[in-house]
DNA sequence: CTAAACGTTTAGTACGAACTAAACGTAGTA
DNA sequence: TACTACGTTTAGTTCGTACTAAACGTTTAG
């Protein structure tokens, strides 16, 4: 294969595993689907394992973990015991999926941590002082509460907007900026 | 101090270690803001080694990271030595912050990662069944740079809205969910 | 000029997450 | 039945990062 091919496409890998690692997922899912996504052909984890130079213990895991994701798809052939994965190329659904895998995770975690706490001083029966502190606490929680409400509102909005609409929504920013 | 009250400030705390280690800093960074943001006045950098529960060390070094996010202001009081520490408040602003340290850092690299790989296989002078390789990496790549485009298009607008307007963004979307 | 009170920096350590190698389970095949 | 070809799981290892403890530099006070 031409050299400057091959170096794209570990260029690109080694790219995708940069981006993953950065947004908190494993380095070698990110070099996977970079993998997948520059192949014609959907690919069989032996393949992958050749092509990313991690074991097949870790392309295994990995490669569930972006199934899971939707961000590839595994294809089972008829009279062949292999797997085979294609990429999935429609980014904005992607994105929509891993926004909404962290909304419910974390970021709901986020949530009601700050609505236990809230909930811990409304029940405490402070006297003193100490109720002067537990209405500035109170304050406090309800205002980073109602800013995580609204986050979260915005981000549940987003995950229910369809594809043409996120699309739709991206060209326009993107004409704004030209 | 009243036990509830404690004991909600310390859930508080645990809770946004969490949040800023799943975001990618470290876990201390978030229990000092949450320790400074549950404080009717400043805090000094040794009121917080109590508070926290962390080595002097390390919250010196995080409260000057959460100083440069603008999630805290140092507030050096004349005729004492000691500096004194206020939380803001703003999330909105303290999110743009966020999103614009994002975006240049790792955001803007992973759209150079792309173009880059892009570069090589557009100079890359491939004949036989390597040009046909060829043009399929420069589709795969050139739609993925599409994407990135898109959503750094999106999140530049985004940083540039003031906070006006993204409240108002933020009251729009609570609006329509409840 | 020494001592104390700061915040910062550094060397060492602890911990968690992701990887490797290898054992394992399972389903087809000789 | 034994063997092979898979994907998965597990025990152990590695590695990066965030922490602690302590040395350090600097400024103020006695």
């Amino acid at each position: 294969m031409t050299d400057e091919i091959t170096q794209a496409r570990e260029h690109f890998i080694q790219g995708m595993s940069r981006i993953t690692h950065f947004w908190g997922f494993p380095k070698a899912m990110g070099a996977i689907y970079g993998a997948i996504y520059l192949s014609p052909q959907s690919v069989s984890l032996d393949e992958l394992v050749e092509l990313v130079g991690v074991s097949k213990g870790a392309v295994s895991t990995n490669v569930r973990l972006l199934e899971r994701l939707g961000m590839v798809h595994r294809q089972v052939q008829v009279g062949d015991r292999k797997d085979y994965y294609l990429a999935e190329t429609d980014f904005w659904k992607v994105a929509r999926t891993l926004l909404k895998e962290r909304e419910q995770n974390e970021f709901g975690l986020a949530l009601r941590t700050v609505g236990e706490s809230l909930d811990m001083v409304a029940s405490s029966e402070a006297n003193g002082s100490d109720a002067e502190l537990a209405a500035f606490y109170q304050m406090r929680l309800q205002e980073m509460k109602g800013f995580f409400d609204s986050l979260d509102s915005l981000v549940a909005m987003l995950i229910t907007l369809d594809e043409l609409r996120l699309n739709a929504l991206a060209r326009f920013f993107n004409n704004i900026k030209k």
